[in-house]
Parts: C-alpha cells; sequence; structure tokens
DNA sequence: TTGTAAGCGTTATCAT
DNA sequence: ATGATAACGCTTACAA
C-alpha cells in the first residue's frame, strides 16, 4: 500500500524550536486591519458586525481585508469588553482516572454529545472540568464561575444535601443541575435554578415490578452505594416495589457496591454461592449488569427464565450482550440537550417557564430477563 | 424513606427572574480589594503572587481581604494581558450526534480522563470541540486558534494528505496529533509538531498472525472505510500478516462498514450465510467485535474454536463479553497524557527533544480466539 | 516598599 | 458615516 504523498511541510523536528518565536504573532488585531483600510478601529468594528450605518462600499472593502489577513476576533478582549465568555462548563467526576470506575463510563459520552450539540447551535464554547472531592471540591467553582472562566455551569452526580447548592445560590453562580431526588420533588421543584433528571425511583420500581411480573421472588438489588440520587432513588424504587407486591424486604438482597463491570462480576460470584441464590438481579446500572451476566455464565447459570438480570441506562451496547439485556433506557442526549437549553436561557435572561424538568425512562425488554 | 432535609434555599422557581440582575454582580475586582485595603490595584496584584518585594503583614492583610470577599482574577483579563489562555482544545468527530457511530464512543471517554487529568495537573483547562466537515473543517480552527479561546489544539481523526496539516502548519496554530500513519513514519517524524500514534499496522499484524498460527486460514477483515490512517493502517497489517504467512489475499474477505456494533452484526450476518464462511474475524474495533460476537452467537455459531473473532483497542468491556474478547489493547489513557504533554511543551516554549510517540498495542489473549 | 501609568484587543458612547 | 475616547480587569515596567 502506497504512502500517502508528501503533502505536509517537511521540516526536521528541531526546527520546532525555531519556529516557537513565531508562534504567538501574525495575528492581526483590529487596529492592523484599521490601518491597513486607513479607517478607525471602531468603523472596523462596525463594519464587520455588519452595522448598517456603514456604507455597503466600505463594509465590503473592510470585510475583504479581514478575510485576506485571516483575521479574527480575540475572544478574551471581547469577553471582558462583554462581561461574559459564552462558555459554559461540565463538572464531571467520571473524568477522574482515580474514581474506581475502572475505566470509561460511557454514559458520559453521551452526554457530552448531547452538551456539545446544543452548545454549538447557542454559539457556546464547553469547558470539560473534573470534578474534585473533599475540601477541594467547591474551589473549583468559584475557580470557573468566580474567575469567570464560564458563565454557567452543569452539575451531575447530585448528593441528598449537596453543599455545592447551597454555594452556587449564595454566589448567585448561574448553574443547571442533573440529578434531583424524586424523593423531594415538591420541594425540588422550588430550587430557583433549572435542573433536569430522570425518574430513576419510577425506573426502578417498574423494572422491578417486570421482573416480579414474570415470577420472580428473591430478587436482589446490587450497586451503588449511599452517596448519590442516583443511586438512592433506584434503590428507592426497588424496595417501592417490593412493598406494593407485598413481598418482604430481605437487606441481604439489595446489596451496595462499586459501579464497575468488576464488581457487579465479583458480587454475582458470590450471591450464585449461596445455598439459596435469588432468581433475578436488578443491576444499578447497565455496565454493572454486564458483569453480572459474565459471572452468571462463567458459574454455567444461564441468564433468562431461571436467572434474570435487568440493567439500568439503556447503553448501545446492551442489546449486543449475551443475552441481550433488559434495561431502562434513559435519554441521555436528549438530558444533555435540555440541561443546555435551561442553563443558556438563565445566561440570556430568560428562564423558561418550567425549569424543571422530570423525564420518565423506559423498560426495554430484552432476552435477559424470561418467566421464572 | 425519608426525604433528604430541606437545606437548601427555597424558592419559587419564578423568583430566578428576580435574581437575574444580581447574576453578573457582586464579583469583587482587584481594584475594589486595592480600595478597601487603602493600597493600589498593583500592589494587591503583588501581594495576591506572594511578590516578595511586599512585606510579609500587608501580604496577609490584603490576601486575607480577598479571600474573605471571595475574590478571583478575571481569567479574560488575565489572558488578554498575558496573550495566552492557558487553554487546549480537543477536537473530536466523535462528539457529533449525526456522526453515524449510533451511539458513544467508549474510546473517547478514555481519552478524555488522561487529557482531563493531564490537563489540570499543567494547570490547563479543556475545551471541547465538535470537529465540523467538509467546507466549514477549517473554520473550526480558526475560530479556535485564531480566536485565541484556546492556546493549541488536539487533532484526532487524521488522514492521509489531510489538509488542517497544512493549515494550522501556514498559520502557526499549535497543535498535537493523535494519529499518523505507519505507512509514512519516517517522513511523520519529521513532522514540525508533535505526534503520538499507537502503531496500529504492527498490532493488526500481530493479530492476524495470532489467528494464523491458531490454524485460521479464511480470515475476514471486517470494518473500516478508507478515510482514517486508523482504519487504513489496520487493513494493511492485516494484508502484511497474509503476505508473510504466504497466504493468498481475498478481496471478498476484507470488507468496509461503518463504526457501530450493528455493523459488525449486519455484515456477519451475511458472512456466515456464505457457502464457505470465514473461520475467524478480524473486527477493526472492540465495538465493532461485539456486534460480529452478537450475530454469530444469534446464528448458533459459537465463537471460539470455529468462529474466532478478534477486536482492537481494549475497551474495559472486552473481557466480559461472552466469550471474553480477544484484542489489541491501545493505552488510550496515557495516549491522552502524552498529547496533553507535548502541547503544553510546545506552548511552554520548551518541545521535547523527541516530540512524536508510537506506542505499541499489546495483544490480549482471551477466548474469542481459539485454535481451529 | 509602593504608586503611576501604559497596555492587552474589543466594544460602546459619545461627538463630529 | 466615521473618528476619538473610555472602559472592561489585570499585569508590569518605571518611578518615587
Amino acid at each position: 500500500m502506497a504512502s500517502a504523498g508528501p503533502n505536509e511541510p517537511q521540516q526536521s523536528g528541531e526546527q520546532l524550536r525555531q519556529m516557537l518565536p513565531e508562534l504567538n504573532s501574525a495575528r492581526p488585531t483590529i487596529a492592523e486591519i484599521a490601518r491597513r483600510a486607513g479607517v478607525n478601529k471602531s468603523t472596523v468594528s462596525r463594519a464587520l458586525r455588519d452595522d448598517p450605518s456603514i456604507p455597503q462600499a466600505t463594509r465590503q472593502r473592510i470585510q475583504d481585508l479581514a478575510a485576506q489577513l485571516n483575521y479574527v476576533p480575540n475572544a478574551s478582549a471581547r469577553h471582558l469588553n462583554h462581561a461574559r465568555t459564552d462558555t459554559i462548563a461540565l463538572v464531571s467526576r467520571a473524568l477522574n482516572l482515580d474514581t474506581g470506575a475502572g475505566s470509561a463510563d460511557p454514559f458520559l459520552v453521551e452526554l457530552l454529545a448531547g452538551i456539545a450539540d446544543e452548545a454549538a447551535s447557542h454559539h457556546f464554547d464547553v469547558l470539560l472540568v473534573r470534578a474534585e472531592e473533599g475540601e477541594r471540591e467547591l474551589g473549583v467553582y468559584q475557580r470557573i464561575l468566580g474567575g469567570r472562566h464560564a458563565d454557567g455551569v452543569i452539575l451531575t452526580d447530585l448528593r441528598p444535601n449537596d453543599h455545592r447548592l447551597a454555594y452556587l445560590c449564595r454566589h448567585r453562580y448561574p448553574h443547571v443541575l442533573f440529578g434531583r431526588s424524586a424523593e423531594d420533588l415538591a420541594e425540588a421543584r422550588l430550587y430557583p435554578y433549572p435542573w433536569a433528571e430522570v425518574d430513576n425511583r419510577s425506573g426502578a420500581r417498574i423494572g422491578t415490578e417486570h421482573l416480579i411480573g414474570l415470577g420472580h421472588r428473591r430478587i436482589a438489588f446490587i450497586g451503588g452505594g449511599d452517596t448519590y440520587h442516583w443511586e438512592r432513588d433506584r434503590r428507592a424504587g426497588y424496595r417501592e416495589a417490593l412493598a406494593r407486591a407485598n413481598l418482604p424486604y430481605d437487606p441481604r438482597l439489595c446489596i451496595p457496591s462499586g459501579i464497575s463491570q468488576k464488581d457487579g462480576y465479583l458480587l454475582t460470584q458470590q450471591l450464585l454461592s449461596w445455598e439459596e441464590p435469588p432468581t433475578a438481579i436488578f443491576a444499578i446500572s447497565d455496565v454493572l449488569a454486564v458483569g453480572v451476566m459474565r459471572a452468571a455464565l462463567d458459574a454455567g447459570v444461564q441468564v433468562g427464565p431461571a436467572f434474570s438480570v435487568i440493567g439500568f441506562d439503556g447503553l448501545g451496547l446492551g442489546s449486543y450482550l449475551t443475552p441481550p439485556l433488559t434495561t431502562l433506557r434513559q435519554p441521555i442526549n436528549e438530558v444533555g440537550r435540555i440541561l443546555v437549553q435551561l442553563l443558556c436561557a438563565v445566561l440570556r435572561g430568560t428562564p423558561p417557564e418550567e425549569p424543571h424538568v422530570f423525564l420518565q425512562p423506559e423498560l426495554i425488554v430484552r432476552a435477559s430477563t424470561r418467566g421464572y
């Protein structure tokens, strides 16, 4: 296979060093354009924004000149002048390598895609920020919002009594939340800033009811700690379904865990070694469910009728697993879009009539859950 | 389950509208600090950066005051002044919802995690930018780099004769590439800007040789178009292995496709309907391999000895598939870190001695490939 | 040790 | 229709 022709500039790697002094040069300013055009800076500024007070002819002349010189207005200068940056930040825990997830969280990309897409259509830049934990947690928001790296921020991984909320409200930092608790919905609707959330509790309840409907009675719920709304709510939905069906709640069947595939794998290995193992497992996320199914298969347990598995999230992956995974699909892309819309509305000064969006997940039944 | 106590400020959603005027207020400037401290702006500026010329006492006093007033220097002002933004941008195609991938690319998160982590440790912000296609492709770089939204940019999805390179070089826009061709490595080493790449060709060759070593003779290679280096190189590696083993190259067995699980699924369905189907499949990515394995299982073909499948990427997912997927692991996180290190070095004005990093992927043998 | 003033590149408010 | 000027918030010679 022939090499692609040498089309790029060819220089020794060392020559980069020689180019360095020029790196920051040669970007024309508005003053430069003005000088060359023989007009004032303000005329150029007007011409470039198609101000009708500038006659068509000069306008065109200046625009051509600017294009020819490859002029692009300096963002920092503009931001400084306008007192806004047209940038929103997404703060996410999933970017931390040491967060224990073991590997990438597919959820984040889906969300990011929605966010990036919508932000672009609003002419906003997107800043990606790692969430910090503990002492330095609030410092992140102070830096980004106080220092005006961004005009507003999207928060994820909300917790009960999340002290970030009080902090952001106190400082009037524009923000939008992904994740409120279904537990306090009435209260959450009073929150002054927008949020969007998927009904984790109902989702988990519906999923559990699905298992119960299939005849399962010993249903384990695995995954999640006690930290975030989404994990608490999903667990609550599980218990709610049991209660409604007058099934006893067995704490031994409700097992906390990490969020990686491996966690699901190890826990399921244990479960299956019980003398009376559960006949169905509700995994708190699709990622976890992957590990659960693998463990079952490795133990020679066929996933389906005798041992049903359901996940949560609706990752594209699910339908290609063996067997295909029943799950509760979240409209992740859409959540991303909505979050951006809500935040932009706030920044624009025109908050939406209903700033609180509560979406329903959708039960997708596949072969991993079958009648017992 | 009790609701989390009402800890957040409680206001009607409509009150947000009333708060709006205050949104952009109340962020103190350096002038404000100076006024309150009874000193000049420049003194404050110095005190805040621990300039030793300011006596310890005043320094402390000013720092306390700033902290108390929640002062954070305005990034735009600082950037304007310094003529740099301490921001790098990642331009990615994977953020486009309409890109045909169908869903999230897990690869991107892994890369992002590495990038975000390393960038943070260099005190750089990370801007996330969707790649455009066609006419508007270069406009993205003009806007980001010319407009100084970022100091430098990370390019992905490189193509042969990628005209972005000439463009960036011509304008002296600092950048680093993820993806050069193994086909023109000598030439690529002359490129003035840094790049990092994983040896896709060798990886694919080693993977194919693995299959050949297992006794497979009819080996299909599916996936990828003719656009990007990574897909061309992997295909080249496949052919190289065949050639070395004196196996004939059958064009019918080298099948282009999209990059989604579904593409892998549909193609494999077709393959299996042939009168003499291949006994092994090299899927150009792990994501594609997921679809391949699903199709095999659905067709009643057991993946393993009689029908081996190998992927490429080494996503965490692979070891939990059924059967676990043999693959070539790319050090994705590390690539992200390296890209940032290289770019920061350029921006710092101290380019590394060896700006071109070529990493080897690692063959990870699992149960999806077995002797034929 | 600290203050003064110029400058970063825009935009906006005056005038003219 | 266009020019002059101030302002955005910060840094940094240069003075004092």
